[in-house]
DNA sequence: AGAACCAATGCAATCGTTTGCACGAAAATA
DNA sequence: TATTTTCGTGCAAACGATTGCATTGGTTCT
């Protein structure tokens, strides 16, 4: 069986409450009685119960991951990885574990989440996505519980907290970056439409072409989902086109390995013939060939300082909902444009 | 406030203990009873509270998830998301969810796993990766607690139940492969050497030499940490040797990415002048370029398997402690090692 | 010396479930 | 009709912690 704390408090002489203000430190409790105390606890090897001590004090210290719908699919790309590794070691620093459901379907997600939230297995929600009119968000919102999302959550957005790149910015900076390299036939090729991202990128985009004079042609811009399969069909479009673009923003570098693949394939020569810059700067970007040139948005980062909001906003009573961080983004140069150096 | 059992039977006219039957759909409430009760339900918004369930059944419905100590790190490798992916898919089906802690040092790791043991925070646990003399393993085997790894555990296999790929027939067949493409110089790039896998590709590949009365040269086999950094250094070392392999075994496709980036930077053209062939088939083994030629070990599987033994092992009471998992692989033949088709 | 106080600890209720056992009524048996 | 079974429920004791409110003995006032 389990040693508990009525063993403890009985091999230190002392009653289960003592034990229990020991185990938080309490100044009410003298230092001697506290050695005691601590050596029965090591001597029986105790370890406190969670679920005890969660039903007790109402408060678990785990934090609830939540991911895109299709979690089997999206877990690929790396970029999960990352953000979560930055959860991780926040929430580790502050003594929080990680607690994930899946589901496959949207309404398994929804569902995992709410019984997550009411049965009160965690203590705040990280929502690694934002999509147009999601239920999830809603029922954090309605039921006030403490919960901040990656990316630009759509609706009622001043009321939640975010952590967020400045996905327009970025989107309208690497565009006039291939302008300036001398590019006017420029494309986009986003994921899927209804992620806050694809559209934030797109809407940078198309500002910068405006900037520079440059009209925006419906056609040069496709979306596909967001994996590297994605990329080919994208490419094929693109090329068919009567005047193909001589440059592609490329709202994933997962998508670009495929759209590089593609035109490797048809052999069209990157940076050459076809300039390549995308988003996220994984690892891979640097390893691909030719190396891509990305925008670097510290997705470590994002994780991180998510759960940082998270772990305040839990621990101030005084919900003040509606914080934003957005985490700085800056351009790496490598060979898929062309353009040497330079920052 | 949480809306209680007691709440519910209160609405519903009967006793909380007959909702706690209902709620595990007990033969022996009636249906009359069973439809009132769960009308109740819905109408109050019921949802159990996980923790009083847990502390009062000894049962968490959850697994935990153990990393290797530099998870911060570690995580980077997609092969990690992918045997997540696995196991958080069998786990889903079978109503299980995931519960992770890391932590950066050794000693962390370890105290991370046993507070999760101690504190009935799970109801198992897969530990993702196989080392010489872990603590950590040990510890569950003494617990006694369920627990499978991914991978093979050194001391005492015949006691712990693991999912494995055959590394060893995988690392020899890879080696013959080459030999029969003409090479003879080939060298065997691997990573961490307390790692089971590593000593077990690189017996494969002794052996497979050995088999096709190759001597064996130790300057030719190098290894370095996991990631494709870990390659760039490799590489220059068998470049600088008298007489340079004309192929290279290399033990994980990040780590092949890093070998090929380099021999890229040196002018030296794979397949060509260098064929390169490694272990696990990530997805960026598709796109790189060349595309590499790798072992499939199907990854997803083993952590879907490994999930699937662990179940098990929970469920029975009599442990059958053991059991051993071989999940098959096959070589995916890509351009970089030149030879074009078969299987 | 008696009142008032303080520091250190114990008592017992509570958190929300599950579950062994007891109980009464209805059904089956003798 | 009296007696045993069966069926459907309720009672109350766990599960292992936390915490508000006593209680105790010893100081420090006046």
């Amino acid at each position: 069986m389990q040693v508990t704390i009525k063993d403890v408090a009985r091999e230190a002489n002392v009653a289960p409450s003592t034990v229990s203000r020991v185990i938080a430190n309490s100044s009410r409790i003298s230092q001697k009685t506290k050695e005691r105390v601590r050596q029965a606890m090591d001597e029986l090897g105790y370890y406190p119960n969670v679920h005890a001590r969660s039903l007790a004090n109402r408060t678990t210290q785990a934090i609830g991951l939540v991911m895109p719908s299709a979690a089997t699919k999206t877990l690929q790309n790396p970029f999960f990885s990352e953000v979560i590794r930055g959860i991780s070691t926040k929430a580790h620093q502050n003594g929080y574990s990680l607690y994930m459901t899946t589901g496959v379907s949207e309404e398994e997600v929804y569902e995992g989440v709410v019984s997550m939230v009411q049965g009160r297995r965690v203590d705040g929600v990280v929502v690694l996505y934002s999509r147009t009119d999601d239920k999830v968000v809603q029922f954090l919102q309605d039921s006030k519980f403490p919960f901040v999302v990656v990316g630009k959550p759509f609706s009622d957005s001043s009321h939640v907290t975010y952590v967020d790149t400045d996905n327009y910015l970025a989107g309208r900076e690497v565009t006039k970056y291939l302008h300036q390299l001398g590019h006017e036939c420029i494309a986009f090729v986003g994921g899927a439409q209804d992620l806050a991202v694809t559209q934030e990128r797109v809407g940078g985009y198309k500002t910068a072409l405006m900037e520079e004079g440059i009209p925006i042609q419906e056609s040069y811009i496709v979306s596909a989902p967001f994996m590297t399969t994605g990329g080919a069909e994208a490419v094929k479009r693109l090329l068919s086109l009567e005047h193909p673009p001589t440059a592609v923003v490329v709202s994933d570098d997962m998508m670009a390995l495929g759209v590089m693949s593609t035109l490797n394939e048809m052999g069209i020569s990157v940076p050459d013939q076809m300039a390549v810059v995308s988003f996220n700067n994984l690892f891979i970007a640097e390893f691909s060939s030719p190396p891509l040139t990305s925008v670097e948005i510290n997705i470590f980062g994002l994780g991180f300082e998510a759960t940082n909001c998270l772990i305040e906003q839990i621990n101030e009573d005084a919900t003040p909902y509606g914080k934003r961080v957005i985490v700085p983004h800056y351009l790496v140069v490598r060979q898929s444009c062309g353009g040497k150096s330079e920052a």
